[in-house]
DNA sequence: CTGAAAGCGCTTACAG
DNA sequence: CTGAAAGCGCTTACAG
């Protein structure tokens, strides 16, 4: 059946369609402004089932300039929850524009826009800050999109940030809305997280601000029990003591609130505690945890709906804030 | 600087370097059996950092017949903590191996063999079940390698399985250890996590019966406090009263947990729990859980050592079993 | 040691 | 309405 080698080419098609690679490739692919009568149409697609075509992504890559792909582009970050969960919803968003998410690690030092050339995708779509000159060389490059800086403020073209900031100040909010004046923030110290944890902590102290409360107490912790306890004792020893800790995500939140009932205090009476992620566990922690969910299927829509802007060279449409995020009340503050 | 279009090709290095693209070619790939004068090496390297030249890889690839990306196809699971920890850990391994990952969902009656023609990657890493003949397609069709299945008993070739069954029994042994003879167990109804529960709950069920136990009396329920604690009194009343519990995973676990305090049992002594994945929140409930960690480096480094030796042909490693779980003991269990 | 040339499989002006 | 031909940018026998 096929030429040789195996592989079932277009011209397999043509010759068994008993037409021209020209327009086999018109068929398969609706090009426009070609008047193809119904029957010839139905021939070639005949001989496309019989032969089990497919076309080659590389080649049709090749003579495009680009292929079907989304380049996400990953620092050393952990893969957390949330961002699996985003890249689990935009694989399906992504598929229904028929493109395919390619993920890779950059190292430090490696340039984006080397990695953008040499891949060739249609959209690329990179998690942290790339700096203005790789911006113009990616964009320059090709007719490619290169969209998209995950959880930095926007400071940038075609740039989707989850707002950490927002996180830091709804928590904030929740928080002197319960009356609570004195708020602890407990952060991790890895400088992996850094560029979260900063965020999300300068977005709860212009909240704090604004609303008249004091700086908060940041204290950066292990995620132990010990350290927890030792943390808990601090704020509630402190004068003024400390009401209501912010945690910079539920695992800080849980481990106070096992910090706290080892210290003898309960949540969130002593201490109330407020998380960010809602992870599954969260709503099993005792007290029930009171946390920030960055909805997921919205950022991967809005990701999705970015690329699919860029790549038609429409403008990017406007970025979800609070939409992205819901506070979620339960027990433990 | 560029010929035209304003990509650098690898010409336009051979002009600026005074050689062939030939020789160009060489320098880059390394090729073996030439012997290319340090200075022509030099001056080839000079010209590709002058000019910043990539080269591209679908030209590459369409030459070579295939890409440098690992084709990861996903069914319609949920990308849970364990697989997305996998998947984080993979994509460095890969990167080591100068590849890329290459996420694709796939819908149910979707070819996998033609995305594989069309794709052309260097290997296929499919979740879930691959029928004969599409593994004969996808082996045939190119030289590249077909591997994998996640989850599923090791039935087919190049199979990595994250041995299932084995959670169960490991599960079942701990408990049986602790003395316990009558276990329940907690899992989902919902059908996407069929193929997993159906494994564990049989390894579970093996154990029992190597051990001499009963029978585990199984309950699916829904992630609610309430159902949790409908069936923590099932078990706590039946006669003989369970008195331990296997979880499907730690978020069943914790609610079991939940469950059990808002009806006033404590545990471990009034019932014994044990879940499946170590959850970050999971050493902050409240008693800490006792679990079961799938170690994901040691799987994403397996799934990379499965691919390395089946694209340079060699067979594939051992599969880990014992090595890829261990049992995390805490309070609960 | 080096280069001219073929060819991987597509798409798309262009000519009829 | 249809096809012959060029060309995307590589790699690799092959010939010198």
């Amino acid at each position: 059946m096929a030429s040789k080698g195996g592989r079932v080419t277009a011209l397999d098609v043509a010759r068994a369609a008993n037409v021209s690679k020209t327009t086999v490739s018109y068929v398969l692919n609706d090009t426009p402004h070609q008047s193809i009568p119904e029957e010839t149409r139905q021939r070639v697609l005949e001989a496309v089932r019989e032969l089990s075509y497919t076309p080659l992504a590389t080649a049709r890559a090749l003579r495009r300039g680009h292929n079907d792909t989304v380049l996400l582009v990953m620092p050393d970050w952990p893969l957390g929850r949330v961002l699996s969960l985003v890249l689990d919803d935009l694989t399906g968003e992504l598929a229904n524009l028929g493109l395919a998410l390619l993920m890779r690690r950059i190292r430090k030092g490696q340039s984006l826009a080397a990695i953008c050339r040499e891949v060739a995708p249609a959209a690329v779509i990179a998690l942290g800050h790339v700096d203005e000159v790789e911006q113009q060389e990616i964009r320059g490059a090709g007719i490619f999109l290169s969209t998209a800086v995950l959880s930095y403020p926007s400071s940038t073209q075609n740039t989707v940030s989850v707002p950490q900031d927002l996180i830091g100040s709804l928590q904030v909010q929740h928080l002197a809305a319960r009356g609570h004046r004195h708020l602890g923030y407990a952060g991790p110290a890895d400088p992996r997280f850094e560029a979260f944890r900063d965020l999300r902590i300068s977005g709860a102290r212009q909240a704090c601000q604004e609303l008249g409360l004091d700086d908060p107490d940041v204290l950066e912790l292990d995620l132990t029990l010990e350290a927890a306890m030792e943390a808990v004792r601090h704020w509630h020893h402190r004068t003024p003591s400390v009401t209501a800790i912010i945690a910079y995500n539920d695992e800080f939140a849980a481990a106070i609130l096992a910090g706290m009932r080892a210290a003898g205090l309960s949540a969130p009476e002593d201490l109330a505690v407020i998380g960010v992620d809602n992870e599954p566990l969260a709503k099993f922690t005792i007290p029930a945890l009171t946390t920030i969910d960055q909805k997921p299927d919205v950022v991967a829509a809005h990701l999705a709906q970015v690329v699919r802007n860029g790549i038609s060279g429409k403008a990017a449409p406007k970025a979800p804030r609070t939409e992205a995020l819901e506070l979620v009340i339960r027990e433990s503050a």
